[in-house]
DNA sequence: GGTGTTTTCGAAAACGTTTTCGATTATAAT
DNA sequence: ATTATAATCGAAAACGTTTTCGAAAACACC
């Protein structure tokens, strides 16, 4: 309660706000002797800036808002921790909200955030986003955006992604190169491009390499917190064509549902099925056979896109021009046991 | 840029800022005619009030502030969603902060909280936190702080924790109900209290079941970051001592890497030796064979420290005396592969 | 038509800063 | 001693609200 503000010390001391004001900032018109003795009483008197009046009257918060999809786990908390490490390191403050992929949500937390006062908003949307009139009132209102793994191409802003498309061609690849003939693909829902993407990257993988297509390899999974889907799907997978030997997985977490599977059910991985999956997250090294997989680098994409973020927000404040950039993170396939050939 | 203000609906209407504000608020000295005509404006020019400046004015910002040790995941990730799931109900926004164990960024950062003037804190210590200054600071400020999970008993403030060592007493009590009999314990780092507190429990259970505490069979694994350092130990637990039937292990992941060099080295668990962990990550369903180990209820320690933490705000707010609480958790012995005996 | 009561509104202060601009004092130049 | 220049300070406005308190208007009552 007994906090003390510029006037205490100003009284203390005998002198006015502003020039405690201006010797606490540096300001060059205040001579050193009062300069050192305001210092050392907002030292003693043990002064800490109401930062609610600077950022009323500097009109900045030094905050930036985060919006995610999900819950905060795996991908997320990565993500989570390349945005606070950044943010950390250049002075600002991050509040996080998540829209649990509720579009009405994602709108109301945006305008939550611009009520604050947030100087920029990081987000990835929600599945259900597609109207991205909340997104526009925040850049037309001087706030940035940067938009994360699941972007919105039409949105005008600064973005930072992964190529799901090419990850997973890249994936397919692999495995054909690898000799494996029958590929299935477990894919997730039909609604985040991303899903859409490493679809189409299989499919084109396998044209390119002169592989029918065919969908009834095609598996849906389309719950993303447990592994069951995964399971439940090779189950049928298995039933429906006994002789494929490869699957490439939507997320690493249906992958280990279909190890899992083939592990209860003594289906040898790799020997007779190998399992590919998307994204490493912790426990894909837990699996026994341990999951190849592509790196879905959330802890780069995190720091990356709020380093962009910051940076805007300092270009708006000089005034000078914000160019947009769309950066696309290098994705690595990282070879595990899962797929290896004997 | 053009944001509106309660000025601008004013001029627009003819009247003054007080009873545009009124209106809004829902004054009963304003005539209903004219709250209908301010309402109809203000959502005609889409207004939006500016939070910084009602927290200046109210002297509450509807914020608070949360400090976590490690790096956001496995339990502090679902500490994180049972918070913001309970801010959100409340009306509250969080700002997470993570002080990587690092007693002099959790001090800073308390400052910055403070600075911040959000409402309230909730925070889980450092392991390098011994000296409780800036926490009093935080409630001699009249901002309330909870501490959950790694907590500091001589703190005048609500906690919320689970029971440590009860509930490694209770995995050791079952080890030995279950007719184990030399039973290993890979503790972690000496600095946290919990894992003391865990050690304790294990040391506790064996001597109230008259076995005879043997300090050669406690390893100590303290690098939280992967399961290599369980794996290293079982390694050396099983030169030192091959005829273990059983290991409590600290944590999940050490449990991990333990089964990990059993499954490696040919060693039957849990026929040969069986394997108990801690927390009930999700990754423990993950392993073969799956893991016991204690359920910690990290959604509901976030949830509830959340919720204890605004009524305490509200509480300081009516001028209630506020009543602090040490809630503890109960835990439950989720039982799986790793210890059945068959 | 005067008095009392209720309804409706607005001026102004306040929250704690920052910053502009003018005033005062000290110093230098003549 | 006078004037010009530099150094140092402070009054006041501003940021956008909320809330107190008094004033004006409307209405009621006799």
């Amino acid at each position: 309660m007994n906090d003390t503000k510029l006037i205490d010390i100003a009284s203390a001391l005998g002198i006015s706000v502003t020039t405690v004001s201006k010797a606490l900032k540096g300001y060059t018109d205040i001579s050193k002797t009062t300069r050192a003795k305001v210092i050392e009483m907002a030292d003693k008197m043990n002064y800490m800036p109401n930062s609610v009046a600077v950022n009323l009257r500097t009109n900045e918060t030094k905050t930036i808002g985060v919006i995610i999809p999900a819950t905060v786990h795996h991908f997320f908390s990565s993500v989570l921790n390349g945005i606070l490490e950044e943010a950390e390191k250049r002075g600002y403050l991050v509040i996080i909200l998540q829209s649990s992929e509720k579009y009405e949500l994602e709108k109301k937390q945006v305008a939550l955030l611009l009520q604050k006062r947030v100087d920029g908003i990081l987000m990835s949307l929600s599945n259900e986003t597609d109207d991205f009139f909340h997104i526009n009132e925040a850049i037309r209102k001087n706030t940035p955006v940067v938009l994360f793994d699941k972007i919105a191409k039409r949105v005008d802003c600064s973005k930072v992604v992964i190529n799901d498309m090419k990850a997973a061609y890249d994936a397919v690849t692999y495995l054909i190169e690898k000799g494996f003939k029958k590929i299935a693909h477990f894919r997730g829902s039909y609604v985040p491009q991303n899903s859409i993407d490493r679809f189409l990257g299989y499919k084109k993988a396998l044209e390119d390499h002169n592989i029918k297509y065919d969908p009834s390899l095609v598996y849906v999974c389309d719950h993303n917190t447990d592994f069951e889907d995964g399971y439940e799907n090779a189950e049928k997978l298995m039933t429906d064509h006994n002789d494929v030997d490869a699957v490439f997985a939507v997320t690493d977490l249906v992958a280990i549902g279909i190890i899992k599977y083939f592990n209860d059910k003594k289906i040898k991985t790799p020997e007779q099925v190998a399992v590919f999956g998307f994204s490493n997250w912790f426990m894909s090294t837990v699996i026994s056979p341990k999951l190849t997989t592509i790196d879905q680098p959330g802890y780069d994409i995190g720091y990356r896109a709020a380093s962009i973020l910051i940076d805007e927000i300092a270009q708006i404040k000089e005034h000078i021009p914000v160019v947009h950039q769309i950066v696309e993170l290098p994705t690595h396939i990282i070879e595990r046991e899962s797929t290896q050939r004997l």
